[in-house]
DNA sequence: ATGATTTTGAGAGCTACTCTCATTTCATGG
DNA sequence: CCATGAAATGAGAGTAGCTCTCAAAATCAT
């Protein structure tokens, strides 16, 4: 089911901004030569076994112009931006709804753009993170960030302090257990609907273990 | 020939065990001087400014040696040898006592043991934590070890799944929550008693975001 | 086209980490 | 007490991720 393609980009038409040169798009390009290079590569010879070198060659350029576009190894297989997104869309909620359901209907809407973007990167992705520790500390981190934009997303519409340890505590075990669940996925090889397993998470998150087991 | 093992006494004399050589005091002797170098040179130097050579120079080992006791820098400071403990701690705990107050209770206990053991070390572990992506990542990871080994003790105490999504779900959020009360805990200097703290983070893992703001 | 600015490539350099091999240190049986 | 085997150590070479610098090349503004 991979509905939901209506809202695309909104016109890239070259007129539609002055200032969109060439540099910009030479460096778009690049940056994804660079990804491109390094999903292939890993997919041929595993992770570690594929140097900078190997990468900056497949893409043609320099090895220092990888260290350029990206700080790590691990970032070039983990680029996500999608935090600005979830945080605009937790603002376009109705402000009386249920703190459980906008949850509920944002990761949902995460997971189409993510999943519907290109789901064989989401797979390697979830792969590389079990196998690959360097992988699955760099995600960590990354989704750590994104606990603290929860924070303040939790603070703006409930009126509570953003840096409480109580908001941090809530926005960091719904984080761990995010992470888990997307373990969980990639450990069973990908076989579950990974929407299906978010929404357990969330009702294990909401009303605890369940008292029978399945 | 073999050296009479006399009554059960838990005392650490030399003749208690005939298989605790010259060999193994050593080896235990260069693992602390390890540690006590790199704690010394963090403090004074910061934690990237010091090198495994100048560890090594100062515990009088050859660098080579460091990395056959540490598989990383990360891991000198960050030896956690608790999670073994804690399993113990909750299988002896009543089978019929509520699973948040075993918690609770374990919890509090594993606390008395690290920190008063070196409350020093407890505070610059978790300092370099909240400074240091390398060490936090490190923590990270061993976390989700003791994560797997509560997902066993959960398993074993209801009769669970030990392997199924809910409760590796939360597990891993009880590990997201307490990992963040640890940050929490560092970057405000360590004024707050951690146990406390602690106390905080399981009423909202229990409840959830308490409705008032505080 | 000219000059300013940005991006890139080349290469040196640092450090964590691995591997190998010879040397030293401890354990043990006669 | 010494000879033999096993384990720990040190020395050194090698790899790869990552940083920094500087000059060449590409792009942009006028």
């Amino acid at each position: 089911m991979t509905g939901m393609t209506a809202a695309r980009t909104p016109s890239t038409s070259p007129a539609d901004r002055p200032h969109v040169g060439l540099r910009e798009r030479k460096k778009i390009k690049t940056r994804e030569a660079i990804r491109a290079a390094t999903y292939a590569l890993v997919e041929e010879q595993g992770y570690d076994a594929t140097t900078i070198d190997q990468i900056a060659e497949r893409a043609e350029v320099s090895p220092s112009t990888v260290f350029r576009y990206f700080p790590t190894k691990e970032d070039i297989v983990l680029t996500d931006e999608y935090d600005p997104l979830i945080l605009e869309e937790i603002r376009a909620r109705p402000a009386d709804e249920p703190w459980s359901e906008t949850m509920r209907y944002v990761l949902h809407r995460a997971l189409e753009f993510g999943m519907d973007d290109d789901l064989a990167v989401s797979r390697l992705r979830t792969h590389l993170m079990v196998q690959v520790p360097a992988v699955r500390s760099r995600m960590m981190e990354s989704m750590s960030a994104t606990g603290r934009m929860l924070c303040e997303a939790i603070g703006e519409r409930t009126g509570r302090d953003p840096d409480s340890l109580e908001v941090r505590v809530y926005a960091m075990s719904l984080i761990g257990a995010l992470m888990e669940t997307s373990m969980y996925w990639a450990e069973n090889d990908h076989r579950d609907d990974f929407a299906a397993l978010v929404d357990r998470t969330l009702d294990v998150m909401e009303h605890g273990l369940p008292h029978e087991n399945r």
